[in-house]
DNA sequence: CGGCATCCTTTAGGATACTG
DNA sequence: CAGTATCCTAAAGGATGCCG
């Protein structure tokens, strides 16, 4: 699903025969690309956290999320990089460092969370 | 997934010594849940539908959705309604006929999928 | 410390055929 | 017309355990 972004809307070499129910193929649905980037059991928790402060590092972040094994959390948190929500620095020292922390666009998405939040449901 | 709403921050235990990296099971995420809401394929293409008129009977819904299968769009209806996102009125005639919409809700989330939209990627 | 690798279970999604 | 029912495949998610 997230390897394959565009398997849909490929049927349009249509029979021949005159076409008036053609399926309306112009879906806008932009921001179905960008909530698709929240799937995932924890995205909108990574989010959260990293929108509460500058920067955090791995393991405060993993103990912050609970519940989440680490296998989990590196996975949204390279998906969410891949998809420039979340930056990555990593120090190349022994014990390692690495901190993350929202984009610019990361924080456009944590913005709409909080919008979302307020809908009543 | 959805059928066990509350499997995380269980652990809450502790075993005994001084708590100083206890979890902050505190989680705001109140956006987590209305983004479920929005998981699964098609769910935000039924929301644009849907938003674009005010009522949309089902075979309509499914040819302006390119691809979906009956099942799918039955199984996505009903989790928007049981949700409180979409409504739907049922005439018991034959043929029958089904009308789907959006309820307040419905459009909130409408709105907030076109504010989506706006994010730069 | 911050991951990969491996394995396994659960769930989502879809094709197809049939019905009130 | 608007669904169910059945079956199947592909992912997602998670529990380890090992490594630089």
């Amino acid at each position: 699903m997230e390897t394959t972004p565009e398997t849909r809307a490929t049927a349009s070499h249509d029979g021949g025969h005159g076409a008036a129910d053609v399926v309306d193929n112009a879906m806008p649905c932009g921001a179905d690309r960008l909530l698709r980037m929240l799937w995932g059991q924890w995205k909108t928790h990574v989010i959260y956290v990293l929108g509460e402060q500058q920067a955090c590092r791995f393991g405060v972040l993993r103990r912050r999320i609970a519940g989440i094994s680490p296998k989990v959390l590196t996975t949204r948190l390279r998906e969410l990089e891949a998809d420039g929500l979340v930056w990555r620095e990593q120090d190349n020292t022994i014990p390692p460092k690495v901190t993350y922390g929202l984009t610019e666009t990361g924080r456009a998405v944590h913005h709409v969370l909080r919008d979302i939040e307020k809908i009543e449901v």
